[in-house]
DNA sequence: GTAAAAACTTACTATTGAGTAACTTTTCAG
DNA sequence: CTGAAAAGTTACTCAATAGTAAGTTTTTAC
């Protein structure tokens, strides 16, 4: 009896999967399962919250006890800044994967903001963004701070760039990234009760309202198609 | 003994001050005492988070007992109800005050974002943002969602009718309005920690960011000063 | 002055849920 | 086959806290 995890959940949703058969043959590997455990508890959080999810709850999912949670991790307050983690490094991956792009900064942060919509819609989008800080440990939440604050570094630095170069209209680029951030941890909120479109085309839907502004733009011809 | 909820403390910080003796002499109203208990709820919930926040802390915050606070209000379910509400009551607001006006649909989207902006930067508006509707049984949850939803069209209706009276840039009006509210319902999470600026300040920066776009519009002679 | 209503108190109950101790079963190296 | 390590289990402890019961003080209507 006492079937352990199924190993299936791994691969299960979304995500690429996995070269099926990485450290060590079969399905008895402690970090996998432990990564099965976080994805389950970020599910949960996703569904209940934080505070109304009980370790049993989670173990439950999983169809195992309380205490085989316990094994894989060391309390709550981790499972939750792992989840938290894993959020906000798919964002931090965006800001990388630019860094030596050619492109023009606005296409640039472009491709920052659609990674962005697409971690946030993804199963870790609710820890990252509702997760209170106050939930977490001094020490957890200072490495966390650390990681927003980041990127918010970054993505101020690629409007500063974009306006230097002309590829982005002058603004308040602390403010500008302010709202653009908020508006995307915002996607976390309604994207998972109401999926009318895929993260890809949500993302792209976002690039497009950041470009435009809501001041008309009709009688300055070619604006559309900018170059970079 | 037994000193009763400081009177002082309803007009004690920020908004206009009350009043000062409304509807029956001396400090004996009860609704006014409830009204006193629910912000110092807001100002817990906002510290600590609703969940992070006992009603021993709200009583003690209020210099009074736990059964108080009962007696003046339900339950802590119904607190934060109070507390959601009085912030969305502030956008909707906001919401009424441009039905009538003879201003473009831009400029009376710009007021309601102004209006919005404040309720957010309000004491209420950490509770309206972050407070879970899981925290709120089906009955008040349901009330909440009603109210964000009547927000949510009529920020729509201004996008629709600006793009059709040409005050406003033709776009999906539907993302836009979730960017938009997902960029003012953020300004909650860093306001409270760091005000740089008043939010009748801030809130004319959210006006500018919106409006503007990344795109260049330098090329465009005039189009900072559009009609309407 | 006095009795009833209003406003508060102390001192509980009852539940929930994080985390642990101690024991059992499964897997696998040799 | 076998023993030790890995993976799980049952059955707790213990603290926090929402909410209440029952009694006390304060205010005010008359």
């Amino acid at each position: 009896m006492a079937r352990p995890i199924p190993p299936a959940a791994t691969a299960q949703d979304g995500e690429r999967a996995r070269p099926a058969s990485w450290p060590s043959r079969r399905h008895r590997n402690h970090s996998l399962k432990r990564e099965v455990v976080v994805r389950a508890a970020a599910r949960a959080f996703n569904a209940k919250g934080f505070h109304n999810t009980s370790l049993d709850d989670i173990a439950a999912a999983l169809g195992v006890s309380k205490p085989t949670v316990y094994y894989y991790v060391e309390s709550k307050e981790q499972l939750l800044f792992e989840c938290f983690q894993a959020g906000l490094e798919l964002i931090r991956e965006g800001l990388r994967s630019v860094e030596q792009s050619p492109l023009s900064a606005r296409e640039r942060l472009n491709e920052v903001v659609r990674h962005y919509a697409k971690a946030v819609a993804s199963e870790f989008g609710w820890c990252m963004v509702r997760a209170e800080d106050q939930d977490l440990g001094p020490e957890l939440s200072r490495h966390i701070k650390a990681m927003k604050a980041e990127i918010d570094r970054g993505m101020r630095r690629l409007l500063e760039q974009g306006i230097t170069e002309g590829s982005i209209e002058p603004c308040d680029t602390k403010m500008t990234a302010f709202a653009m951030a908020g508006a995307l941890n915002w996607i976390a909120h309604w994207y998972r009760e109401n999926q009318p479109m895929t993260a890809a085309q949500l993302a792209d839907k976002f690039v497009s309202v950041f470009e435009t502004g809501l001041l008309p733009r009709a009688s300055c011809p070619g604006s559309a198609a900018q170059p970079g």
